[in-house]
DNA sequence: GAATAATATTCCGATACAGGAATATGTCAA
DNA sequence: TTGACATATTCCTGTATCGGAATATTATTC
């Protein structure tokens, strides 16, 4: 057979660098313009647009008309699968800072019961 | 040009639902067999071979020779990079959260400094 | 050493896909 | 409408890569 899995995931569209790179730049909270990130990258406007339609297929970014131009931003909350999936081996890495954050936590807790 | 990123980075890596198969049938924190992978997915040796080959390039997965056979066992920590990265966004899906998180380790902090 | 089991590697065909160049589409302003 | 600007799409080329089939490698046992 010949290739196995379809490029519109989350996963797969964070795969490349240059689309990381985009949801940083729109990390920051504030829509940007195309010719922004390809001011900002050192990327060619095509290729830009090319990303931006990748993660705009998957929901990571989402556009906004603003004249004639478009503004797009950052839709993170499709970061969550990406996050959950790691946080899932968390525990292999950080058993302290496990801990640390549960009595954290459950300090937090008794503090807010009695207020 | 060509294409522009290697193969080998962890994103890359995950970006692979066979590979994150893998990984997760490891996440149980036992090493296992070549075979015994190959049984549990679907796919055939050589695929599962190769899968387990680009996770060992880039270190989330580590062999261990037992008599003829290789186990395998998850490096986990190599995820860490995902999970660091994917954790910068956090705030924009769970505000809440981070603001009681900040508090509990404020008041953690402060009880720690008293102790 | 020969046979066997477990795993890795190589070769192949089909497809995915990044980036460049050229072009199309859309939006505004006069 | 025409012109200018912003962005998207198409076409192309080179490469990456998945999975299957066949084969090579490594380890064990007799």
């Amino acid at each position: 057979m010949s290739r196995a899995a379809t490029t519109s995931d989350v996963f797969n569209a964070i795969a490349e660098p240059r689309r990381r790179e985009i949801i940083g730049l729109l990390a920051g909270g504030q829509a940007r313009s195309v010719n922004d990130l390809v001011e900002a990258m050192g990327l060619a406007q095509p290729a830009v647009s090319k990303h931006l339609g990748v993660l705009r297929e998957v929901g990571v970014v989402s556009v906004q008309q603003d004249g004639q131009r478009r503004l797009y931003s950052l839709n993170a909350s499709e970061l969550k699968a990406v996050h959950d999936w790691a946080s899932q081996f968390e525990r292999f890495w950080s058993i302290h800072v496990d801990r640390i954050k549960e009595r954290a936590e459950r300090k937090a807790a008794e503090v807010a019961k009695k207020n």
